[in-house]
DNA sequence: CAACCTTTTTGGACATACACCAAACATTAG
DNA sequence: CTAATGTTTGGTGTATGTCCAAAAAGGTTG
């Protein structure tokens, strides 16, 4: 289990290992270019970075699939979505529109910040966007 | 006045924009690039674009100046950062923690959702990093 | 008012992130 | 085992943002 920061990914890498996560197990390169709407290549291409710094395993023309440090990250990235649409929806933003603007800035907000957040909520385990774990919440 | 969707500059030239609404009047690139830490080259450079795009006028070995758009813009961004600097303080955050936090993502959250946060809150005039007009906010 | 010193800009190079296209390559279906 | 389909490679392009070295402009002072 490792130290994670919050803002060691970007934005479109961080979309890649949330979909990775959200579909589990195999998922063909070609899935993933279809889901981000990018060509193939490119989903191959950045897939191929996300091997190198270790989120995922890509065995070519087979698949790609999550390593443990990718699901620990994806399974943050997806609890910082819903904290941070939870926290948009307590004002005003409707669901869609909490989800779609979340979606644009979420990969710059810290982990520290989520943990305290999160802390601030009482822990919700729902959020307008799905369920909310606290696996990998710090301040427990 | 012109539609301001709150997307349209980089994280940087924000940045650069607000600087110059605080400082306002004739600004030296040089100044610039000590506040933001970068090459004066850098600084030169950044300012021509934001002077092609109609944000500022640069006259070059003078200095810089906001435009009427540049203001208008810059009044917008510091607005937005006030309000979300007091969203995150009313979640845990302090004061200079929100501050930073909201630094690293501001540029990608939209003028609508601000003028919704903002209506939310009863158009607060004050935040933890400074005072918040609301000349610009759409919901009056 | 000319030479010098300082400030600013220009030009060139580089890094990251992201994208597409065309061609090569692997897999699978018939 | 060949043809169609799916995937990757290599090449290119755009947008940001960065620095360094050299040129240019501005300011200062004998």
């Amino acid at each position: 289990m490792q130290e994670i920061t919050g803002l060691e990914l970007s934005p479109k890498k961080v979309q890649y290992l949330k979909f990775l996560l959200k579909k589990g197990d195999l998922v063909k390169t070609t899935d993933i270019s279809t889901e981000l709407n990018v060509d193939p290549s490119t989903s191959t291409k950045t897939i191929n970075d996300l091997a190198e710094s270790g989120y995922v395993d890509h065995v070519p023309y087979r698949g790609v699939r999550l390593t443990e440090k990718g699901r620990e990250f994806a399974e943050f990235f997806v609890n910082r979505h819903n904290i941070l649409s939870l926290m948009l929806s307590h004002y005003g933003l409707s669901s869609e529109g909490a989800c779609a603007e979340v979606s644009r800035f979420e990969a710059f907000v810290s982990k520290e910040a989520i943990d305290t957040i999160c802390g601030s909520m009482g822990h919700p385990t729902v959020s307008v966007c799905g369920k909310i774990k606290h696996s990998s919440c710090n301040l427990h």
